[in-house]
DNA sequence: AATATTTATCGTATTTGTACGATGAATGAA
DNA sequence: TTCATTCATCGTACAAATACGATAAATATT
């Protein structure tokens, strides 16, 4: 049993559930914050100030590079985050969409 | 290990990550779709229209309304179900707000 | 009263997510 | 070259999410 069934979804449900994912915790929508704010977007800056260990902020990291919700470019030993807000934007205009086309059959519902 | 360090962040992050949750499963996008459209928002009516067994449809309708998505009310044998608006507005609000905070800081960063 | 319909809940199997120590790879500094 | 710094990845432990059959609860229907 649990077989994944997320595939048998519209590609449109299955792309805003993604996005929703990736910015379904904590830590990861504290790491976009980090990004925007600081001006030297390095992990160990990030590791600083979120209380978690190093290798758990790199895979969350990760997580959000895969979304394509941030960039990374490696400096050295060092490698530097930015958030991708051609992707940012996108994902928020579907988001909103969304929510438009719900409110659009709004008075159709019968509660 | 693994244990949840989900209250040490603020209660901000807490809260837009905990609505992110809700909508991160595309059968809860598809449920939220079906409720705005059909104007007998019954539970039967969403399992008959989804890929997935009456017990999960049921859960997944439990998490909608846990987390205010949703209103339930029991209709003889039956219960209808359907979207809270207002809760709706004010989670997208808080959402776009968190992105046009991000915004303001754009140019502090440093890529 | 007996039966059918509709839904919620329980129990459970399986998968996925979260977290971290340890290690390795890459670069800069000595 | 040697050592220190920085980060990604591996392995692993545990927690949470997903899915469904079985069953119970509640109300219609007969």
């Amino acid at each position: 049993m649990a077989v994944a069934k997320t595939n048998e979804f519209t590609q449109q449900e299955q792309d805003l559930a993604a996005f929703a994912k990736v910015l379904s915790h904590p830590a990861r929508i504290a790491i976009m914050k980090v990004l925007a704010k600081e001006n030297a977007c390095i992990c160990g800056r990030i590791v600083e100030i979120l209380p978690l260990a190093q290798a758990t902020v790199s895979q969350h990291l990760k997580e959000l590079k895969n979304a394509g919700l941030i960039k990374g470019t490696v400096e050295g030993p060092k490698s530097c985050y930015c958030i991708n807000w051609e992707a940012m934007e996108t994902f928020m205009n579907d988001f909103n969409g969304m929510f438009s086309a719900l409110q659009l059959e709004k008075g159709k519902s019968c509660c």
